[in-house]
DNA sequence: CCAAAAGTGTTCGCGGTACACCCATGC
DNA sequence: GCATGGGTGTACCGCGAACACTTTTGG
């Protein structure tokens, strides 16, 4: 059923870039597109919002509705809207970017799918659109993002090693980081919780497995606490 | 002339906070609305996007429009797409924010109508809509990029006094400053250029006036160097 | 000469950085 | 017993923080 307004309108859409830590690579979770334009060509997962949701409404259901992906941290990145981002019509999109839990198996089970696929930051596909820009920018966000608010822990399983926590900030800040002052620095901030439990399955000395307390951190933080990384 | 879509599209605007610094405050601009809802309410400039406009250039239409402002720093804040924003319709707004210089004459002269004015941000009247949200977010983002980017300057005359600087520092962060600290920090950062004139008219000891080196800033930048007060 | 704000140095302590070896475990 | 990564301490330096008086100028 149509719908008529006085004023052309913009349609509007949602793009989600989503984000997984493996051993070596940040990763990010693309889509292979089924319909024109760019048939084929793998793009994030994003679509349409209704009229009836909000954005993060929105951002949530596509990722859903074509990732399975469910139950990740998400946030809102940027506004793109220039007049030629798409050959057919003019469409702005409100980008998002999530960090999802590659260790969590219902997001393997979920992405383990024809058409989506997690690719290196480094290695990716050629992306139809401007989806190459909202990427790069997801990733600067983050970047920034990771050294003042605790969102890396969204990336990790919920118990971590202190040399995996290491590894996902050498990997999304792009420097190599001292192991000793690291654990210092880490630890003195008093927002880790050392747990019993030990790395399994490795062949050699098992790591202590830490887990973060956010708790402890939105105290502070409410008290004016600002960290810094 | 009518436009008709398969599917029901949200309205989309732009709203822009505009600060503005004075001796005493960090302003922001209003004007009072016309039309209904919320006639006579203040409110931050804005209107709807056309079809054939980029957001970026949405805003500085309305900001010429509807408070004769041009010629500001503007930079995209966040999109706000809660269902009941507007009581007519769903509307999605993409918001700004823009600090101009108050010493403008310019600005001065274009924002001295009636409908038009400067509120200080702890003295606003009862703002229209989500507005006051919006406002409020402008306000925490500046306070964090002016810490890490060289916007403050955005708001001062070209030259401008040490005791300048360190009162906007003092006003957005909220905090008081070491007049011998800070000249320190902000001298050793090397992007000040000491010019040869000094304060006019003042009935006290006349301080000398110094301008940013932007071209400096920016091939510091450009190295990885981060600005950080 | 008085009021008002400009301008100027030093000390101290903490936090960041550089740096290398022994230990525990699995195979 | 060997390979692999886990785990740990110290010395130095630079930067941020605290802190008060003299100088200049206009009226």
């Amino acid at each position: 059923m149509a719908h008529t307004y006085e004023y052309a309108r913009p349609a509007l859409t949602v793009d989600c870039v989503v984000f997984g830590l493996d051993e070596n690579d940040l990763k990010v979770l693309l889509i292979q597109r089924r319909l024109q334009p760019f048939q084929h060509a793998w793009a994030p997962p994003g679509g349409f919002v209704r009229v009836d949701e909000t954005l993060d409404i929105a951002a949530r259901r596509e990722l859903q509705e074509e990732a399975g992906v469910t139950d990740v941290y998400l946030e809102q990145l940027y506004t793109f809207g220039e007049l030629d981002r798409d050959p057919r019509e003019r469409i702005v999109t409100v980008a998002y970017y999530a960090l999802a839990k590659l260790s969590d198996h219902r997001i393997r089970a979920a992405t383990d799918a024809m058409g989506v696929g997690w690719f290196a930051l480094d290695d990716l596909p050629k992306l139809a659109f401007d989806h190459a820009s909202i990427v790069a920018l997801a990733q600067e966000r983050l970047r920034g993002k990771v050294r003042y608010a605790p969102v890396g822990f969204e990336l990790l399983p919920p118990r971590f090693s202190l040399t995996q926590l290491q590894r996902l900030y050498e990997i999304i800040l792009g420097t190599e980081l001292d192991k000793r002052n690291f654990r210092k620095k880490i630890l003195s901030l008093d927002l880790l919780v050392e747990t019993d439990e030990v790395e399994q399955g490795v062949r050699h000395r098992a790591a202590r497995l830490y887990r973060f307390d956010r708790r402890k951190y939105d105290r502070l933080a409410k008290q004016g606490f600002e960290l810094s990384i």
